[in-house]
DNA sequence: TGTACATCAGTGAACGCGCGTTCACTGATGTAC
DNA sequence: TGTACATCAGTGAACGCGCGTTCACTGATGTAC
């Protein structure tokens, strides 16, 4: 929680490491303030830097490039979208909530999310920064966010409260690679309950509620809706009929 | 389609006209081709009037600021992926395609330009250019191909092969602005037969299209898939069953 | 048809700005004996 | 515990770059008589 944000560094025993973990901690938290407030386009070492007070070169200690320092915050954008979500799952558990209410509290928390903090948001879900790409490092922490969704699945599928709804369209098989069963395995699931269409079905629920807020968040519902919530809402109940996870709206 | 592409202007007088136009052309034409190469962010007046032979003051004869030869490209933007579905919903039409090929053939021809294209697609359906903000104008066109999945789903209903789905979850009324239920009618649906929930279930599945289109261009889908085609194909059948719409793809 | 004037496309220099990154350096902190 | 040396955080100047926008100007094109 309080540790390293990239990677594992050795634990700071002398002032000098304390400082260092310090001063990284917060140039993360001012880049990511910047980010927020102006976009991932436009943030730059500079102007971090003379907000931390520091030569502009002096950042060079803390991090090898701008790419390396987006990449810092992209992973560390990723982890954040996910407690919330993992939070918001753990809570509807906790209050043994119907699965499509637990669809729900999660979707609502990740928009919630989303809407408090839109360029973070970008940053990870929006249209890549031009000239960067992404390292290896990222798909971890992205996944991660993945997973709860899949839990959610899971949950769902174990409980019979969702499954191959009536009347699907049949999917192919061998659509998805083995990693991807595998993260519902790890989600809880029967080895074998999950087949190709089934998570296919599933991840349209994911795609969906990403391209929703994205949607929102990119202007293209404005000036279309009588009330964005109930709508976000509604739209979340007909993506979870994907997997015949009904959601009763009056439930609120 | 050779007009101006902003506004209509007085049709060309002179041969000063003839020029005037020309190069307004030439300037959206090189600064399109700049935008597909690096980005809507690294867009420079100064690079495209660089590329025309030209000095950097001189493009201002022709565009009152960076945003405003923004705005001209988002519009033509827009009317070029309006083009293509409405060239793909047309064909399908006259082959007769069932309707859920329909929606399958225009949502394929959506993504191939996008995937053509991707800076432009995301120029319009990406994250907004930081401190642009898009003007009035950008409606219109944005509608037009909004207009097309709209057509689509007034077809599929009036011929029966679409509709609430069985078990479909109760969605709230009094949820879209009347501008969006008179888009359905404007594409011959008759008065009442979209009332909010299906109106609803329809944008889900052009929200839909243009969410699954963002995932894989910004590269969420990167590792998952044995099949990038197939698994569009299958996302899109998922999403037409928001509306009881069947696609078969076992029809290719 | 020819002339006087108005319009307007395009120039080139300038303003003022910000950026990422490198490099030789100083001075404080840490380590080994 | 004290000293000699190594490590490393932070400095400040510089390199080389690109950007949007303004402005006074020249010279070609168009218009009215």
């Amino acid at each position: 929680m309080d540790s390293a944000p990239t990677d594992d560094q050795p634990a700071p025993r002398t002032a000098r490491d304390r400082a260092r973990a310090a001063l990284m901690r917060d140039l993360l938290d001012t880049a990511r303030r910047q980010l927020a407030v102006d976009g991932a386009a436009s943030l730059s070492l500079r102007a971090v830097a003379r907000e931390l007070g520091m030569a502009s070169s002096a950042v060079y200690r803390y991090v090898a490039s701008r790419d390396e320092l987006l990449t810092a915050l992209i992973i560390e954008t990723y982890e954040r979208i996910a407690e919330v979500a993992e939070a918001a799952l753990d809570e509807a558990r906790a209050d043994d909530l119907p699965h499509g209410h637990r669809w729900l509290a999660v979707g609502r928390a990740v928009r919630g999310w989303a809407h408090q903090h839109p360029n973070e948001w970008a940053l990870v879900y929006g249209t890549p920064v031009a000239g960067y790409h992404a390292p290896a490092d990222t798909i971890g922490p992205a996944s991660r966010v993945a997973a709860v969704l899949a839990r959610v699945a899971v949950d769902a599928l174990a409980a019979g409260a969702a499954g191959m709804p009536d009347g699907a369209t049949p999917l192919p098989d061998d659509l998805v690679e083995p990693s991807v069963v595998r993260l519902f395995e790890t989600a809880g699931a029967e080895p074998g309950a999950f087949d190709d269409p089934l998570v296919v079905r599933s991840m349209t629920m994911w795609v969906g509620l990403v391209g929703l807020v994205n949607f929102e968040l990119f202007g293209h519902l404005a000036n279309s809706l009588v009330d964005d919530d109930t709508f976000f809402d509604a739209a979340l109940a007909v993506a979870a009929e994907a997997i015949g996870l009904q959601v009763d709206l009056d439930l609120g």
